[in-house]
DNA sequence: TGCGGAGTGGGACGATCGTCCCACTCCGCT
DNA sequence: AGCGGAGTGGGACGATCGTCCCACTCCGCA
């Protein structure tokens, strides 16, 4: 490994440590086998990181905050909102049957935080950023709805979360569809007609 | 430790595994902390089982299995399907508050088996489990469907995990027991008035 | 009352873990 | 051109892991 700034390392280590732990699993995101999927050499990780529950706590940081970056309602003109919600559900359905993987690190990630001595606050932080983002889908879709907009993206995400546990419990692709349609028209409940 | 025969000890270890699981999670459970917390020698553990995942997959079986066993859709007489639904949920919910390291090991093991080779089925398998129990439930209150029983299970199993997750990761209470009520009022959208 | 085998304890093996240390290299500045 | 310090590599530390082995104990049956 040439030489490197320690902000670009960090970034690198990163990467690499996001991608073993998909690949692999937290439990294995050791960090020998994170350096050397970084291709640099063991030092390296103790000159950019104090250690490697601070390591894991950015890469958590990171990895959650790219989750629902990639998500959003379509907003395409002309369609209801039933089709709209119901998309939003399948989008997030495909990305989890392109990448079982690294949805499921997701949720290895939030349980290793939850089981962190100091990292606790980081879950419950990650996860109210989990409704936030969640909150600004359900805003910008311009719908009205009966009750506050946090409470409506509070039960997306859990309804997400659920059918996306299901999914990979079972790859039950049918079943999830299902639970999305029956999660859309509870969401669409709660809409005011316009 | 004293004289017992190999199925009391494998028992007695079933339990202790249990019990390191949920206190210290599953990464913790090594074959010496389980050996110590049921008293015995480490000698034991692969006289009675022949790997640690072996002991892993049984603890799955056995715990996953007592899960929904607690579990019923109170059925007292002269309350409405919603209110019946409702305090299920809530029931699931006072379960979770009581013991969140029993919930949140249980979803580690559902990790576990999906990351562990030759434990992938094992899941399935489980998951599939679950649903049935729930189906069960569903089947007791004796209501009428608009749509398969099983299909309302699985999204009973969804939105309560969902919602599970969503309260361990923030312990909020007053949210997830909003996100009760409008699944609540999403599974009793699907039955139809008697 | 012996005796065979099921059950038990403690120690040891090699592997891997997180972390640390120190000698070395090489870039950037004077 | 030389020098200081940021950046690098490899090896080593003690701890812990899963698994194994062997000497020992003691119950149940002949």
């Amino acid at each position: 490994m040439g030489r490197m700034s320690a902000l670009d390392r960090k970034s690198v280590l990163l990467d690499a440590a996001a991608a073993v732990i998909a690949r692999d699993g937290v439990a294995a995101a050791s960090t020998r086998a994170i350096t050397a999927e970084a291709g640099m050499s063991l030092a390296s990780f103790h000159y950019v990181f104090p250690s490697r529950d601070a390591l894991l706590a950015e890469v958590i940081e990171r990895t959650l905050d790219r989750e629902f970056r990639e998500q959003s309602l379509v907003a395409e003109s002309g369609l209801s909102v039933e089709e709209r919600v119901y998309r939003g559900f399948c989008a997030s359905l495909g990305l989890l049957a392109e990448r079982p993987e690294v949805e499921l690190s997701m949720f290895e990630l939030m349980h290793y935080a939850l089981r962190t001595p100091g990292l606790e606050s980081l879950a419950r932080r990650q996860y109210e950023r989990y409704w936030e983002a969640a909150e600004r889908i359900v805003v910008e879709t311009g719908v009205r709805w009966d009750r506050p907009t946090y409470e409506i993206a509070q039960v997306v995400v859990a309804m997400n979360d659920g059918i996306a546990l299901a999914w990979l419990a079972t790859r039950d692709t049918e079943a999830a569809l299902r639970m999305a349609a029956v999660a859309t028209a509870s969401i669409c409940g709660m809409a005011v007609p316009a």
